[in-house]
DNA sequence: AAACTATTGACCACTCCGGTCAATCATGCT
DNA sequence: AGCATGATTGACCGGAGTGGTCAATAGTTT
């Protein structure tokens, strides 16, 4: 966050952030209200404009702040020596789950700025991100490239678009999940079985896009496992 | 459509379907505006009301036919002797795609509709659409089940979940293609290349799934195709 | 030209919008 | 205790947009 928004109590802090995600997140720019902001945050209407000036630098405000945060998280929170694209790609579901949880409406606030800037492809999204200064690019391919073996495919002719069809699985199964945390209670035990799941589901990918390995291989390890 | 409605020019009149469907679709009920849809269609105010009564009137015909529609079109067009399960799916996927070409916002529309309701589970959006007269959950089972010949799976063990990874990958897909869609110019030459490139993946995703076949199976052959 | 229907758009009362600001509250200092 | 200072409130503003109405007009048929 900037200057004055540092200072105040963290936990109003992302009281009032976490309200102004939803509202942005549910709604396009101009029908999004400051006064259901203000009422889901628990504050005044005035202390808002204090922090924030006007409606657009607070919503400015909150793009920088979210796309920082999604990009420290996904930077330094993968193992980026992983050489299994399977193991990668289920690290960053992960990622993406547990920012789920903390920000419920973090992606869909992030959908809609893409698509209120009218742009329709992930080029063009690209660019928007380098006008805050981060390369989402670059991490978007180290993801897919960085150290990762493809020896293991099946068929070496089709590697493209085999990621293709894990790629959607994963983005699909990660929309499916969050849909479910919505309005949780039990939280944390939940996520670990989810978790479970995502193993496993990763498990099966990997029988169907590798070359079958010799009995007691890791996807079939990963097969035994809950569901 | 309904009473009056049913007599007026046609060409006029999906307009104004269209009209509406992309207002709902793009806003929830409160947000959704009136005086945006006339605009679109491009008629009068009192003209609207003049046909459906009231906002809400209109909205509740809307879903009417929008359920009527998708109903029919799903349960007619799918070739429901076909027993190999992917392409069923294709076939499925392809429907979708040529209502999302006519009613480019439909199954956004469809989607607010169960939002609005708070409706978190697919159970719960079956229910709405028996509501309707429409037993979904029966042609939901059917599409995945109804003379359908799992033998070929290379695992039995893991059928269910290699089904899932299916679906969300050609939900995923189409989502994107839709996406692609929009703001489109040349569209039915496009429209057949996307077919194709669906045709490829669905081949794809057998050579993973089923038990490898010898030379000149149908995987293999639609591998050759375009991409 | 009369009768009838289809269509218009100015108009209404009302709600909600982003933003302001004098008043109030909380706190610590002397 | 009184005072000063900054944090916080919420009633209030002009303006924009809302769903809905209806007398007037345009178009067509008799």
């Amino acid at each position: 966050m900037d200057d004055v928004i540092r200072n105040i109590d963290p936990e109003k802090r992302d009281r009032i952030v976490n309200a102004a995600i939803e509202e942005f997140a549910s709604f396009p720019y101009d029908k999004a209200s400051t006064n259901h902001i203000v009422e889901k945050a628990g504050i005044s209407k005035g202390l808002l404009f204090h922090y924030f000036g006007s409606k657009q630098e607070m919503y400015e405000t909150l793009i920088r702040f979210v796309f920082g945060y999604m990009y420290t998280a996904i930077t330094e929170k993968i193992d980026w020596d992983e050489s299994d694209l399977f193991d990668r790609l289920e690290q960053v579901t992960a990622v993406k789950m547990r920012i789920s949880r903390t920000y419920p409406h973090m992606f869909d606030f992030m959908k809609n700025i893409v698509l209120n800037k009218r742009i329709g492809s992930l080029e063009g999204a690209f660019e928007l991100y380098k006008e805050f200064g981060l390369d989402f690019e670059q991490v978007y391919k180290d993801m897919y490239t960085r150290n990762i073996d493809y020896s293991r495919f099946r068929d070496p002719a089709t590697i493209t678009e085999s990621i293709d069809i894990v790629r959607w699985s994963l983005e699909k199964y990660g929309e499916e999940l969050l849909l479910s945390f919505r309005e949780d209670t039990d939280i944390e035990t939940d996520f670990n079985r989810l978790e479970a799941s995502l193993k496993h589901y990763v498990g099966v990918m990997k029988q169907a896009f590798y070359t079958q390995q010799p009995a007691g291989d890791a996807a079939a390890e990963s097969n035994a496992q809950a569901r």
